[in-house]
DNA sequence: ACCTGAACACCGTTCAAGT
DNA sequence: ACCTGAACACCGTTCAAGT
């Protein structure tokens, strides 16, 4: 005899979503999850096949969230001021979803990790964007300095890393102007 | 009736390092580190306050470490050639112990942070060089800059994000070259 | 003074039984 | 076809009882 389905996988993954934000990853447990959709903890494993596989949801569901962030960058605009657009914006989505950016970067279980298609997606606008500025015989090694610094600064910054004083938007500023600067330069 | 000592604290962060860096922060569990050095787990009680505080324990270790590594390094070179020393150095032993390494950098539960006195030291290298780098006005910044793109840096490296072929090395030269004329730059 | 087994509250996960 | 309680293996942690 067929039953109603109580939830959907949608909503089990936008409860784990503000859980995990609400939280941190150990308050993302199954029967929060569970208890957030109005559920037993047993009825996930219809909809999900583990906890990780969640996980890997709600870090996929990011990825696609921040590659629209980025997508919204008018690609128009010269390399420099596209590179401080796109990695503003990727501050402030940072700042928005911590945990869950934090979890895109994370080394977690391999059952976690997202889709690689899905990285390379949201990575595109950024590498694109270096490889207009430093050229194409040493874009990849360009694009992997942007993307370190940048995910080591808010990496960091989210952590209360930055216990110095002074100001962390200015020192992003300038850590953003003096890359650009440097990779415009001939090597 | 007093009974003989079966273990230390020394042993105990000794172990928990160990289980660390060979099965990720899941395996280093109080019942693993108990059979590691001999007793029960509830016997661990004695000696270290929880799983969080022995988690500090062997962040601190890692620090101190750390520091010999850094202090190593000449403080004669100039400026560039130091930093480049202290850079290598730090993401040499980054490899050497990558879990721990994390772990230094990770936003735990605040009774896993390590004594901020500590932090601080092992950083001064750094601090310094960078200073004589950028010059007093904006060496918070330069260091900001710095500290980002190496933490990122090796946070990607160690977690295989970057996945993109290419040489990992010659990256890690090239910011490091690049940075490194950046901040000498006038700004 | 240190160590232990037993116990408790919590996880994730499986599965037979219900509708 | 979906949902559930019960159960299992595992955590961290406490504590009374042993030596």
């Amino acid at each position: 005899m067929p039953t109603p389905e109580r939830t959907s996988l949608d909503s089990i993954v936008e409860a784990a979503r503000t859980l995990l934000e609400a939280g941190g990853p150990d308050r993302l447990t199954m029967q929060a999850v569970a208890e957030a959709v109005g559920v037993r903890a047993p009825s996930l494993y219809k909809r999900v096949r583990n906890r990780d596989a969640l996980v890997r949801l709600v870090i996929e569901a990011t990825l696609r969230d921040l590659e629209e962030v980025l997508r919204s960058v008018p690609a128009e605009l010269d390399p420099p001021a596209r590179l401080a657009g796109l990695l503003r914006a990727f501050r402030a989505f940072a700042h928005e979803h911590p945990a869950a950016h934090h979890l895109i970067f994370a080394n977690g279980p391999a059952a976690t990790r997202p889709d690689p298609a899905l990285l390379a997606q949201a990575a595109a606008p950024v590498l694109e964007t270096t490889a207009a500025l430093a050229g194409p015989r040493r874009s990849l090694e360009a694009a992997r300095t942007v993307t370190a610094w940048t995910h080591g600064f808010l990496s960091m910054e989210l952590s209360s890393a930055f216990n110095l004083g002074g100001d962390v938007d200015d020192a992003f500023e300038y850590g953003l102007a003096h890359l650009t600067t440097a990779l415009t330069l001939p090597d």
